[in-house]
DNA sequence: GTCTATAAATCGATAGAC
DNA sequence: GTCTATCGATTTATAGAC
């Protein structure tokens, strides 16, 4: 990922906000730059002074996104057993996914958003890592198949209709302690 | 949903397979109607001539999605207890999903189609249907994230990047089998 | 940083011939 | 059913003033 140099002006801040609630709303590809422009109360070109394509912005979105996801791997990696490595970042996601509910939305379900994933190396790495921890340490259907449903249900239970109307720490347990079933030894 | 008089003229079905693609791909909102066409090798106006609006194609994609939802949703309901028609609608839903991995995809992910979903009544009675089966009886936050994060698992998983070279049996049989953890009782 | 103005391409959608 | 041709709106993107 980036370095922490990403520091943004205020504008970019606003932009990047801006972006992603729209994402979450419509989609990256139907979300449009005099969408976001209006939503900030700015014109198409003042949007186009900060951000030169359409998918910088996309982009930035996306560093924004995975920045915590990096963070918490990292911390994750840090404990002593792969076991602990996995509960830290089950934790981290849960946590992340239930405190920006949009977020973890935009990031793992929208087919453009993938795509970027997928495309952009930096991404990739954060992705696999993730993907490492979570598999702790196997690499067979079982692990696999575990890992996906794993990072599935955090990122699809909380913008799920039937959790809208959960209050966040309820949601926040239920997901933990539920997700938790799905290991083996305990 | 609408009557089993959906049957498809051998364009409409081209169309509608193509869309299903397209949007698996590049999401509704970034499927343009020309994209559609060229997939199918003809031009926009014949696109039209089969469906008068983009909302239209939506629409019955949707249709040919649920459709199958709604016979599983009908085949559990007819089962004795709830908890042998919850585990028949789960068998469904992962045969579904892992069948037509971009099908599930696409029905539960893309922030249009669920859009979609929601302002028309007859998709909602489909989903509270399904819904309702997932909470086998309960209704409280357990078994409400339960079917958010059955739903969200099952629809995400067969898509997820550690799940695609993983072959269809292998991925039906591990799916269900980590699902049935989430219930307490066995 | 933000604006007006505009270019060039593409969007959804329609008319009418075959 | 499919085509060509076109409309008006909207898209991404740029130039240049303030």
């Amino acid at each position: 990922m980036k370095r922490p140099e990403a520091s943004y002006s205020p504008a970019k801040t606003r932009i990047v906000d801006a972006a992603l609630a729209l994402f979450a709303e419509h989609g990256v590809g139907g979300t449009s730059l005099q969408m976001i422009a209006d939503t900030i109360g700015v014109t198409k070109a003042a949007v186009y002074h900060q951000y030169n394509t359409k998918d910088e912005i996309v982009l930035a979105v996306a560093q924004v996104v995975l920045a915590r996801l990096e963070s918490a791997a990292t911390l994750a990696e840090a404990e002593r057993s792969r076991a602990r490595a996995r509960e830290v970042l089950i934790g981290a996601m849960v946590d992340l996914a239930v405190e920006r509910r949009q977020l973890a939305s935009v990031l793992q379900r929208d087919p453009v958003m993938l795509r970027f994933l997928q495309e952009h190396e930096p991404f990739r790495q954060v992705m696999a890592r993730v993907n490492r921890l979570l598999m702790g340490g196997a690499s067979g259907a079982p692990a696999r198949v575990r890992a996906a449903i794993l990072a599935a249900a955090i990122a699809g239970a909380v913008v799920h209709p039937l959790a809208l109307d959960l209050d966040d720490e309820s949601l926040r347990r239920e997901l933990l302690k539920q997700v938790r079933k799905l290991f083996p030894n305990r």
